[in-house]
DNA sequence: TTGAAAGCGCTAACAC
DNA sequence: GTGTTAGCGCTTTCAA
């Protein structure tokens, strides 16, 4: 075979050799120009600097990725859906992936999916990710895929075996019990829980600090209504609710489902703040501007990104290292105005 | 060298030779039925694959794409915020990028990214995708990249040159004159518009639509105001607005800008609709919830990014052919709470 | 500080 | 239908 048609263009893509020539050196040598190799003379540096930026020469990544082994790239599951949190998130870890020199795949997985993350995480391996990040994780019960690079899980425990696992993004629980705390400190005998689906684990961390915070006070803890993060859903929710007059106070899973859930309250003739309280959590961008504007817990995407990717690039670079210390994030709670006393 | 270290891993990845010699075959017959090429015996093929999945085996990607010049890959320019359309239309992407067997890369820029467009496609062509996708794009001028892939833009003209060029996306102006026509229609005199960020094409193509329906309509076209898509930026140039008695009627250039100039007529004492109607874009997952619910323009991401990928797959395996012919969306203008006939 | 040689795991071309 | 051979453009090892 002659040099393949080159990625449909008409010329050739340069090769590392012709940057060699035109620099007056060997090919090794651009090698090591091109990764930061120490033992290369500023004046040889500089000429394969240049010559590289005459030709138009750029590294090909599947060459290297073959020698090396390595391709410096990592490869996100994340849920098939535009939700505001793993949308968010996936922005930051891109950011940040490449701030450290990574590449990023993506694959989405929705709920439902059959081959679900299993099969995600095989196509990802099968490109050959140097790690996997798993954004926002729902229970599939025992996935079976072994993998062999580091896993970088935000809030969930591994359904997986893999050689290196590092966590990030937890304390869902204490930011969901914060939300709850601030609703019984303003005077309401219990608070109810429009809960995400059973089966996101993030969810279930809601659910936890929630149930935690009741606990403490010592507060009944009434039955829990599961929306699917969908306002149509908080909607639905909130009728029931709505109906009901011992409800003073709920705290959502998120904001989506608390501007559903408000809708229906106030159709129902059940003011916000004044009969009911909400608060969500998420603090999407519309939540200050709402009608009333939202109490809320605000995640810090990108810190959790930040740390989380930080840990998994050390994993991948020291794979006999100890892992890093994790932090919890800070809880954010902002209050507006969805929140007040309850009625007298 | 020995083989590389394997990923991490301990147990050194499988390959096709090995396979080949577990199902007793040669290499290139491995090769053979891992690329559905024709021309192997069902009997073959049968013991091929059994023996690759007793091994685990999986294709390496690197030496594909080194072997083929192929990748199989696609990358993505998204500008890096979590906006509603942007993060939709990707989630789109994915789906149909995988469902066409494409892998796919993600870049994101922000505005103002000094690198900005050129940078975030070197960094992809690097990586050797085989086509290139730009999703929402700025204006920055010329960028100075050459690209030797086929390129899907949407809804904007192209900022450098490439092989092939498809476009989607297309009909934002339509869509945002029915928007416009709609205000007319219910008897405002005229319609102001809250537009998107003048560096964004589909904040122009927005723009033209809702001039074009005044001219139409010989309506007196009153001054843009510009927003950057937030919430927050909705809300000041609502407080100008709401000042202006003249105003009785607002196009937003999105959701979120709606939102947030509701909230500012509202706080003002004008009433949505009954002083000020006013019309959003986008459909985000809370406009039918909130207060009042948002009469907007949905946009059908999903059919816009599965006739595009169509689109440049159609130009990545067919060099030579002819591009496909391009449609424009259907207009899908929801009509809810915000609009109504202006006061008597 | 630099270079020569070998080989990563696959696909392309062609022979059988 | 199937096998053989020669690279793809890099990194690695080892020698100078």
């Amino acid at each position: 075979m002659t040099r393949p048609a080159g990625r449909g263009g008409s010329s050739a893509a340069p090769r590392s050799v012709d940057v060699a020539r035109l620099a007056g050196v060997s090919q090794k040598t651009v090698s090591r120009v091109f990764n930061d190799e120490p033992y290369v003379s500023a004046d040889v540096r500089r000429r394969v600097l240049d010559a590289a930026e005459q030709l138009g020469y750029r590294l090909n990544s599947a060459a290297r990725a073959l020698a090396s082994g390595r391709t410096r790239s990592l490869g996100v599951v994340s849920l098939g859906t535009a939700l505001y949190g793993p949308a968010t998130l996936l922005v930051g870890i891109e950011r940040v992936a490449r701030d450290l020199g990574y590449a990023l795949h993506v694959v989405n997985t929705m709920e439902g999916d059959p081959a679900g993350i299993a099969g995600a995480v095989g196509s990802l391996l099968g490109q050959g990710v140097d790690g996997i990040i798993i954004s926002e994780p729902i229970d599939e019960g025992e996935v079976p895929v072994r993998v062999d690079v580091p896993v970088l899980v935000f809030g969930a425990p591994l359904p997986f075996t893999a050689p290196r696992v590092v966590t990030a993004g937890g304390g869902a629980d204490l930011m969901a019990r914060a939300a709850t705390e601030h609703l019984l400190a303003l005077g309401h005998v219990t608070v109810h829980h429009l809960a995400g689906p059973r089966r996101w684990y993030v969810a279930g961390d809601r659910l936890a600090g929630w149930r935690a915070a009741l606990a403490a006070r010592g507060a009944h803890e009434p039955p829990v209504v599961e929306g699917d993060w969908s306002a149509a859903s908080g909607y639905t929710a909130g009728r029931a609710l709505a109906a009901d007059p011992e409800v003073t106070a709920v705290f959502a899973a998120n904001d989506d489902m608390a501007i559903g859930l408000i809708r229906a309250l106030t159709e129902a003739g059940r003011r916000v703040p004044d009969d009911v309280s909400v608060v969500g959590f998420d603090d999407i961008a519309v939540a200050a501007y709402v009608t009333p504007p939202l109490t809320t817990v605000r995640q810090p995407f990108d810190a959790v990104a930040r740390e989380g990717l930080k840990h998994l690039v050390h994993a991948i670079e020291n794979p006999d290292s100890d892992p890093l210390p994790a932090s919890d994030p800070p809880v954010d709670l902002v209050v507006r105005d969805s929140t007040a006393r309850p009625p007298a």
